[in-house]
DNA sequence: CAGTATTTGTTCGTATGTATA
DNA sequence: ATATACATACGAACAAATACT
């Protein structure tokens, strides 16, 4: 491959992508000067201008009358670094800026610089992010938004690098269960179990569900939801539960017909977050649907959706930039000792409004 | 002084006192490798040996066929940055997010990592980031909000010590006068211009306005105003305009019987961005003002607030991600060349709703 | 511990290729 | 187009540090 029409450029691609596929492991002594020579058939002094390409890479050292290495470049960079990472999804929803907020506040208190990107809920850049997170290989720390946790992912492989690279991350707002590595976020299945039980003490008996089916979030939530109506003895029909993904949210109107068909008959609706609420308002409302005499909404997030428009909504708060402290908190202690649990998990509370109807 | 042994760390020692003694001044030419040669009596090879480790240190560069120079050490260090600082004043607003994420677009897909801070709108904060930054020095530039650009600023030495440096910076929004550094921005006096004209040609005679005071937007804004009203043979009467400061924006309440009382025989108000529009709209509906017959509001920004209410406001559309993605690329460019002007104002665009109403 | 082999470090000579002025 | 200057490449010799017997 990689053909840089150079003898040494060739030997010096050659020796990277050893290294890249594990052939040569970090600490281990590579092939002398005369040995290389000879395997490549080119003069002492080529593999030498080779050898040094790499060294003033920090990728290779060489010992006088020892022989050469393959430098152990996290011990050697690890110790100074300054930075984390912090990559979120979007930034232009109602939580994350505050999240992000918190997270700068505390690592900006704590000396440490941030570096900032986002995937737009795309695997494939969520992919390019952590390649080049892992290329540079400068950060001490890595505080990431999964990217459509509920879904399989296929990036699982760049966060167990940066495992073994030393290199503490923490999720938040959802995790990838087959990873060990902690979150912090609000307890997406108490917050599901409280608002519908709420729901339940209201006197409802019907209660439909909108879930984001492509995050960890939504299943969490679906799963307290079903767990306080079984609680209640009562029945989730999967009639009156609406699964939506991301591209959904933005256009709820487009499942319109779909979603009044399937809210049919309830008196109550769990909505997955303020943005979904809100569009439901909209479309009730212009269906001449009154919140809350003929339908009660709640939802979770409690941002400034929830209390802009004329029916303020009942819902679990999300703890926004609390949770970005937390975060940004653990990871540092993760830094300093690397065998601190860094898992957290908010307790869900509810917020009393004007959008559930007591039934009797 | 330092005797090395070997002949070309001699020439290394050499080469460095020349630089140093100011013999060998920045960006000069040196001595051919031949004639560094002759000059040392060695060979060729060694010379070539000591000129690769000053290369590697980054003291000299070599141009094949033209001359072996000594490196203007900025530029040097500047070669290899693919990191840029964003800094703003915060982040939960509703223009922040969407112009982040344009810089954020931009710069990424042209392989730079994006480094983020905020001042919270305080100059201490402003400083410490700046200083930061400086003392780090490991950026290839910086995008940055102003920090009360509409009162002195006693930060402005470190903008000019990064000037100094040759790390490119651009403003976003606002700027400070008293620097030669770019911005790219709404044009807001022709949005103070357009808003204004509209409201007169809508028939109205007596305009209040609320402005910001402690930024650069709100001066320019004003000034549109003034000359909207001046170029009708209107009269910009003090005791309509109220100023408001930051901390006034999130409490408009506070104001309330100031803010009435300078309203008071105004048709119409032009409100410095959504925010206080929105505020204001609470205040004065609570206060049994009808919008639009008894008062007419304009604004600036176009956010999700204008048109949240059941009252969608007529106002300027503020370019959010186009200026976050206009800030990067002009950034970009003066990296590549130092020369360039990055100064661009976007047009102001009026969006017209239903906040005001035609008079006779 | 001494001696020897191995490995990298330094230096010279020479030749040819390629970019720049 | 030519000369200049750096880039690549080979061969060879000896020095210095390390490893091994």
């Amino acid at each position: 491959m990689s053909k840089s029409q150079s003898k040494y450029m060739e030997l010096v691609s050659w020796i990277k992508e050893q290294i890249a596929s594990k052939t040569f492991l970090p600490g281990q002594k590579m092939h002398s000067e005369n040995e290389l020579k000879d395997m490549f058939h080119v003069s002492r002094q080529t593999v030498r201008h080779a050898i040094s390409v790499l060294e003033s890479e920090g990728i290779l050292i060489r010992i006088q009358g020892s022989g050469t290495y393959i430098n152990d470049k996290r011990q050697a960079n690890l110790e100074n670094r300054t930075r984390i990472s912090v990559v979120t999804t979007y930034v232009d929803g109602y939580i994350f800026p505050k999240t992000i907020q918190g997270i700068e506040n505390v690592l900006f208190e704590n000396g440490y610089s941030v570096q900032i990107a986002f995937t737009n809920n795309q695997g494939s850049r969520e992919k390019t992010i952590l390649e080049d997170i892992l290329s540079r290989d400068e950060v001490a720390g890595v505080i990431m938004e999964t990217t459509k946790s509920g879904i399989p992912n296929s990036n699982l492989y760049l966060y167990k690098e940066l495992q073994k690279r030393g290199i503490p991350v923490v999720f938040i707002n959802s995790y990838y269960p087959l990873l060990s590595i902690p979150h912090v976020s609000l307890n997406d299945r108490m917050a599901g179990e409280k608002v519908t039980e709420h729901l339940i003490e209201m006197g409802h008996k019907k209660i439909g569900g909108i879930f984001k089916l492509d995050d960890g979030q939504g299943h969490m939530r679906y799963a307290g939801y079903t767990e306080a109506m079984q609680n209640a003895g009562m029945i989730v029909e999967d009639a009156h539960v609406i699964w939506i993904d991301t591209e959904d949210i933005k256009n709820l109107n487009k499942r319109k017909a779909a979603i009044l068909e399937r809210l049919e008959g309830c008196s109550a609706v769990f909505c997955y977050n303020d943005q979904v609420a809100f569009e439901l308002l909209e479309m009730l409302k212009k269906e001449g649907i009154a919140i809350p005499e003929d339908m009660s909404v709640v939802s979770i997030d409690d941002s400034d959706l929830a209390v802009l428009g004329d029916i303020a909504l009942t819902c679990i708060s999300h703890p926004m930039d609390k949770l970005g402290e937390k975060a940004a908190n653990n990871l540092l202690r993760m830094i300093d000792n690397p065998s601190y649990d860094g898992n957290y998990e908010f307790d869900a509370k509810l917020t009393l409004r004007n959008s559930v109807k007591k039934l009797n």
